[in-house]
DNA sequence: AAATTACGTCAGCCATGTTGACATATTCCG
DNA sequence: CGGAATATGTCAACATGGCTGACGTAATTT
């Protein structure tokens, strides 16, 4: 103010524009979580169940045959956490435990029928979200968001989550 | 298996690979997400608060003057879930109330100096971790990052949002 | 003057996270 | 073989942050 001529009107300031530009970033994904997380709570409601059974479904129809410890290392709860939605679904038959042959203190989860169901159900909606942002984005636009939010896990764990992308589907020991 | 020349080893079948596809869209957010929103805790929980009332700290320090009703609007929570935490902010003196001009039933949000200041640190260790993955990955990734979340924002929230995102910093009524 | 709006408050419920302590079965290792 | 470590489970208590429902007040709109 008390300067005669502002530098900030002769060069747009790079730190505010910087700011601005993260501060967006940081929106987007509030934005874009809210309501990516929104819809399979009305099916969830219905049955008694909420967010943490429809993540734990997710993880384990993802990856048949997960551990128990295996899953905490995903979800990063607790496994007092995670146990009470777990046995709830094991209860309500979505999910079944058998144990591990190289290790019988483990306890290997798989999606039941009614488990798949549930979990084709509930990602439906999110998977047509995701597809149809993806078109409407277009393939470049695909690239660089996988690009940035990988770089936002922690590094510690992108190596790990990239192998498990990868390996998705074919299950485990 | 019965086939004996088995299609989806002729053609990768593409309604694998997009079912594949979106999974790895969806696993990802999940990821960044869930380590996005991990740091910020330590620092509120030395003060007795929580992640909610971050995120009423950003939003009024990202817009002041600020209406109640549309601070609701974007937290998408009732009422009496922002009552809690924002009386809370009140009477801790981050946040200060002033009636509006036009209308005096509004309640004119904004941060006080002690509130700036705590914004400031919370926000901190995510603007470096957008601006790190940003750098990372480059400009065009970061085109196409803002392009897909917002495509997987509501609709109908879309445009409100671009709106907020450009107005963003300026001061409201 | 009546209806609507913006905001607040009280009370209670539920889902989901936490810590801490302890129990059991199995596997690993010296 | 026997003890340590590991995988899992369980009980109890507590905190946070959503929710619904009911009701109240001040200001604005019609």
């Amino acid at each position: 103010m008390a300067d005669v001529i502002s530098p900030a009107k002769l060069a747009p300031n790079p730190l505010f524009l910087r700011d601005e530009e993260l501060r967006q970033g940081i929106e987007l994904l509030f934005y874009a979580y809210r309501d990516f997380t929104g819809e399979p709570d009305a099916i969830l409601a219905k049955l008694g169940l909420g967010r943490a059974h429809h993540r734990a479904i997710y993880f384990v129809g993802r990856h048949a045959g997960i551990t128990v410890s295996e899953l905490l290392a995903i979800l990063k709860i607790t496994k007092q956490s995670l146990s009470r939605v777990l046995s709830q679904l094991v209860l309500e038959g979505y999910i079944h435990q058998r144990p591990g042959k190289r290790d019988r203190r483990q306890r290997l989860l798989e999606l039941t029928e009614k488990g798949k169901e549930l979990e084709r159900q509930l990602t439906r909606t999110q998977r047509e979200r995701i597809a149809r942002a993806y078109r409407e984005a277009g393939a470049e636009a695909v690239a660089g968001y996988r690009k940035v939010l990988l770089g936002l896990i922690d590094e510690t764990e992108r190596r790990k989550i990239l192998a498990r992308l990868d390996s998705a589907g074919k299950g485990a020991a």
